[in-house]
DNA sequence: ATTTATATGTCGACT
DNA sequence: AGTCGACGTATAAAT
């Protein structure tokens, strides 16, 4: 058997078959009314509610109410899971330090209890993603510009790695910045920083008006108004492409 | 009876409560062995393994493993959640439009299944953020420099609106940014569009290097290197301050 | 609906 | 341990 469950538990019932659960490694839910507190990087409180929590192996601790994508409470992995009964209820606490936070949950009822032992299968395979985008370019450098031949990726600069650097058809140094999905003006800024730092590597004196001659191309899906702005103003291009082939 | 559980349920049985919980708006926890594929965004598939399916009534899907604070997969709030057996086996599936979006859960084992129905208790307060860092420095502004006298918050500008608004002892105006933490340069550059903005509305043309006077100060915990360069280019100055006074 | 700034962001990579 | 950039970031406020 690998899952453990018990309904409606006294809150000493609860503490037992936390600590088992907690001992052999397992994934744990626990729903019931309770109040949260935290202290930390910041520090918040919760009253009495109806919530879940879960605690996992990894020292995560995760407090859900009915909405949100994001637990209202947590603590990050690394935390350690400590459960006692305080004053006839049960109290779990997460503790980590670096920084030192606390998560406190105080049950007033716990409804329902249960631990799995979790086996394996942590293999995600993700697509779309700014790799992807980087290998698509890669394949098919036309898709920059006719005649762009990539010629490094991650290439060093003091600004720090550039996406992918190459080559225009004139033979010009470009320095291109992948985006997965529509951007802002900060990847505008992230672009001439990249842009400034070949120019000066490549000789020029900052400012002399006769910097060599480096292009700028933003590779991503759209910008918004405020991006466009920046970048004609630095001179870049902007190629408009997804991450993956449109079907 | 406010929850409702079953342990190992067949497909059949774990469909409908699944139906009733989400008929009834429960919280729903799944402990099971499953594959996971998603689809709009991004792409990912996940093989076999045993993990935590979080179904809200507001339309978030979470799939949690036994590590990380961040679900392997989700689906945010405003999904549609619809259950069936296929092929013998339970099949859960959450959806949203804008953009076109799916998540597919499908369980080989269904180990626990719980529904809660869940009360109010959604009154978090949060202390520590930069909205208290605000309100400190409104409080006591010679924590930013003796003299200085706050004139505004939010402050219109053409680069959008600035933290804190002031002058300072010799009458010469001021743009505070706030931040709750340690920052990178990222801070620098929007205080200098807020500052840049601010000088131009005040008169002068840019670049004719009698652009009137301006200050910016950034009040943060503290400062990377790169930061403290960026702000030192830019004449600007570090006020150290946390959000929360010290113990 | 789109844009902007915040977050106890989290997470991974690199120094 | 600290810094940096990406994320299917999520989230709230403002336009």
């Amino acid at each position: 058997m690998t899952v453990t469950s018990v309904h409606d538990p006294s809150h000493r019932e609860a503490l037992w078959e936390l600590e088992d659960a907690f001992e052999r490694g397992d994934l744990v839910s626990v729903f019931g009314r309770c109040t949260v507190s935290y202290e930390g990087r910041a520090a918040s409180d919760l009253g009495a509610g109806d919530r879940l929590l879960v605690l996992k192996p990894d020292g995560a601790a995760l407090v859900h109410t009915d909405e949100g994508r994001q637990p209202v409470n947590w603590q990050p992995p690394g935390s350690e899971h400590h459960a006692a009964v305080r004053e006839g209820r049960l109290r779990v606490r997460s503790t980590r330090s670096n920084p030192d936070e606390t998560l406190t949950v105080r049950f007033s009822d716990v409804h329902q209890l249960s631990a799995m032992a979790v086996t394996g299968g942590r293999d995600l395979t993700l697509h779309g993603s700014e790799e992807d985008l980087r290998t698509r370019i890669l394949e098919r450098p036309d898709l920059v510009e006719p005649g762009f031949e990539p010629r490094e990726t991650e290439r060093p600069s003091s600004a720090g790695p550039m996406d992918v650097f190459g080559v225009d058809a004139e033979g010009t140094p470009v320095v291109v910045e992948l985006k997965r999905r529509r951007v802002g003006p900060d990847a505008v800024g992230q672009l001439a920083r990249y842009v400034r730092a070949l120019r000066e590597e490549l000789g020029g004196e900052e400012g002399d008006g006769a910097s060599p001659a480096v292009r700028g191309v933003l590779v991503a899906p759209s910008l918004t108004d405020r991006a466009a702005e920046r970048l004609a103003e630095r001179g870049f291009d902007h190629v408009a492409l997804d991450p993956t082939p449109e079907e």
